[in-house]
DNA sequence: TGGAAATATCGGGGAAACACTGATCCCCGC
DNA sequence: GCGGGGATCAGTGTTTCCCCGATATTTCCA
């Protein structure tokens, strides 16, 4: 497993690369993955969207790698900012969750990939070295759903699609706080946002997935959740 | 930091660790992390509940990291297993969330700790030494909330047996209904109450779980009748 | 490219639910 | 017979629900 030192050799400098992610044990893990490669470099850890958006100015990495699940789903918004500000700086979208959801908001978000954690290492380089190149990154699957969504887009294919995929980010967002048992005013108050416009969602997303009242939604929420963390 | 080489450097060779998680990477953090102490040393690594029972008898581990969350919530299962078979092996768990509910599970499957995935490495390091001195290891507003649940309980060792036991037959009774989905109004029309005396329950029920909100409780229920329902 | 649709964000107001406290009644054990 | 806990309900103030509408931005499509 590449025990040279990752040092810079000679010549080239390494490749300065962003981490943001909220679990500083994976943050470590792919600083340590990353910086064994002789020409790739971590330059700098973030936490937080804050963080990230300071690491930026200050770093200015040439890859940013980002964890969709960034407190909630923070990673989105996150790279929606990154990828208007830095629009030449490209973004490396990973996350533990498989669905495909994430990886569409992902790449609209303007990621330029999309790995899971729990593909191998090797994959992660792989895909750090594919966006650098100005490539795109999705496992075969993930661009064969993505593909075949396109496709199949204007025809009678929407039937097997979870509702839950027609939900905006924001909407998602609220929909998984719920989920986990949060109250509409803790909602809120993480996000900075209104009681009012929580409620709002919470109408959306009742009329979205066509329930009638709000103990359903959340008993929507929650199984959802469950269903979720359970594979 | 520590950047010594974490070899043996004389008398007493490194307590051997194992870690069990799925997601290579994570596993890469957390075996850098250990490693980078010199008393300690991870001597294997396994991301499925097979490799972990057989990198068991192979290794002979002095302590055991679990993910939760491996392979759905097998984590808990595989928990249960080791603790059985091995006793005396202590077991420290962690996890990407941060729900009360896990950590109850996990020590209940025979956990000595549960550290989130969010804490800093540091944190995790203590726990490890924590475990590893025949200690409990849990965060702080953890230990509070699952000792709250556990007084009340009267004085005998029932500290292994679920708070919702300790439910009269009433409260049960409203409990499941609400795991069940049904809103106040609807049990109240069902038991044939009024709804003040449902919401009295859910006050009870609330105190008697140690839940701050109104959703919380609802989460709780429609988890714990998804489980029961489930075997 | 221009306009329709979707999204994000907030507010109003009445009805309902919730949170917290207190007050009966009943039963059971000591 | 008295204390305690359970079962039942009510009062009151707060919060949420639910159906409206509003506005600005983004996206989409013809």
């Amino acid at each position: 497993m590449a025990n040279a030192v990752p040092t810079i050799s000679k010549g080239k400098p390494a490749i300065a690369v962003l981490l943001v992610d909220d679990h500083p044990i994976l943050r470590r893990g792919i600083a340590d993955l990353i910086n064994s490669e002789p020409d790739l470099k971590v330059c700098g850890e973030a936490g937080t969207m804050q963080e990230a958006l300071a690491a930026m100015t200050q770093f200015k990495p040439r890859l940013v790698v980002v964890d969709v699940s960034l407190d909630g789903n923070n990673g989105i918004e996150l790279m929606k900012t990154l990828s208007t500000r830095w629009a030449t700086t490209p973004l490396l979208a990973y996350s533990m969750h498989d669905e495909t959801i994430y990886a569409e908001r992902a790449l609209r978000a303007g990621a330029k990939g999309y790995v899971m954690k729990q593909t191998p290492p090797e994959t992660l380089l792989t895909a750090v070295r594919q966006v650098l190149k100005g490539k795109i990154f999705l496992s075969d699957q993930m661009s064969d759903r993505l593909l075949g969504k396109l496709i199949g887009a204007g025809t009678t294919s929407a039937a097997v699609t979870s509702p839950v995929e027609r939900l905006s980010d924001r909407e998602l967002e609220v929909f998984e706080m719920l989920g986990k048992g949060l109250s509409t005013a803790q909602i809120a108050d993480k996000l900075c946002l209104s009681v009012k416009t929580i409620e709002t969602y919470r109408e959306h997303l009742k009329q979205k997935l066509s329930l009638g009242s709000g103990p359903e939604l959340l008993r929507y929420a929650i199984e959802w959740s469950l269903e979720k963390t359970r594979q």
